[in-house]
DNA sequence: TCAAAAGTGTTGCCTTTACACCCATGC
DNA sequence: GCATGGGTGTAAAGGCAACACTTTTGA
């Protein structure tokens, strides 16, 4: 039974290895996207899978998610967050590996990755996702799952749109993630009572004639207090 | 620098070892509780800790938690879901280990867990949870936090009520969990709104002279139609 | 007959939804 | 002057929060 070793290579060891897989989810053109490598290692190179590594003895598992994301990618101090950890015993032919997953958010034009061009990666809009190796499919979607869930109560916003923002932008965001559309004067109206923007005296003449104003975050009220309402 | 093997003892290995440790909470007398072990072994040896273990090597990380749930308590097919993976570098001294929190549930007097008493655990309630060994305290910290979450959608009732229950007890496990008191009108308005709960012709006269209506789950109805005010 | 828990309704307020038209501008 | 996306208001319905008294029955 063939073996790999922490450093991605063939190796004997009957070891339990460790390692990190990082899915990368980006907004861009009113779109949520999601960012492939083709595996460069045999087995099953070539085919579309997440970027991962071993996780290295003297290391933070945050750490080497970072330092993963930034092999990569290039990218640097951008919003990454614990997934969920996969352990089938099985998910790695011929060798035990357990993966800690971890998910990024990023405004895809606001980062140059060049990075990625010797890894041949491309990114993919949601619903055209390949298939992946291993149990790549399921962290995407626990992913896709985990971000609607903090699309509720967290800022994702800012992680996932340029400082300043349209309120249009922010509307298709939260309709990619919640792949759904909302009443526009309603979504603004909400949006509004929550005082989470920063309206500014610029507008984005990018996409009218008439342009649009320019919001920033405001950040705070995130949380609610305690009501039945909240809780079921 | 003293160094752990993987079954616990002392070892020389420069390797990185994997675990998981079991958040095991319990609902009893209208109570959250938290099962806690005095640890065996040195270093900290006679603390207050959760039980825990290393994953074998042909073992799913989901089996390995259950494995060491049930070797300590005795508890099987019990619910258990992953909670988060614990990964500093430094979090255990003299060695590098990675673990993998479970929580489990459980109503308390559905079950008879004899094998806890050579392990020395002990239910306590949770305002009276003492200091816990590594980072053990921000894993229970966690657990709530999480319980708290699922709570909101998931009907974890079922893992920590008895089959048959009272409304009073339902409503006293909310206030637990959330920490807070509710109307009680208001409270089984509510949920008998969401018919999520079948009435049954049996009354529990331990609690009152009158006696109470027992009731059970009825599953379905935790999804919610998308609408904007489920969403902030 | 009384103590102790079980059970029940109404009202005001706020939030959510549904829905359609005018505005500003560059071409 | 017209096409394009930006921006706005109102009414009806439903959900939530606040609030106090009656019922049952065993001792």
């Amino acid at each position: 039974m063939k073996k790999i070793d922490e450093n991605g290579r063939y190796d004997n060891n009957e070891k339990l290895h460790i390692a990190t897989d990082c899915i990368i989810l980006g907004f861009e053109e009113q779109k949520l996207k999601l960012l492939l490598f083709k595996r460069k290692i045999e087995p099953m190179k070539g085919e579309w899978s997440l970027i991962g590594s071993s996780i290295r003895l003297n290391e933070d598992i945050d750490a080497a998610a970072q330092r993963i994301l930034k092999e990569s990618t290039g990218l640097d101090k951008v919003f990454m967050q614990q997934l969920k950890t996969y352990g089938k015993k099985n998910r790695e032919p011929g060798c035990r590996f357990i993966s800690i997953a971890y998910y990024a958010l990023i405004n895809i034009p606001d980062h140059v990755m060049d990075e990625t061009k010797e890894y041949d990666a491309r990114w993919f809009e949601i619903d055209e996702v390949p298939n992946l190796i291993l149990d790549h499919d399921e962290m995407v979607k626990d992913a896709f799952l985990q971000l609607k869930q903090d699309a509720r109560h967290k800022p994702i916003g800012l992680k996932l749109l340029p400082e300043k923002f349209t309120f249009t932008q922010l509307q298709k965001l939260y309709e990619a993630i919640f792949r759904t559309e909302f009443d526009e004067r309603n979504f603004r109206k909400k949006v509004g009572s929550l005082k989470m923007l920063k309206k500014l005296n610029e507008k984005d003449k990018s996409t009218s004639r008439k342009g649009a104003f320019l919001y920033k975050f405001n950040m705070g009220r995130y949380e609610k207090s305690l009501k039945l309402g909240h809780i079921f």
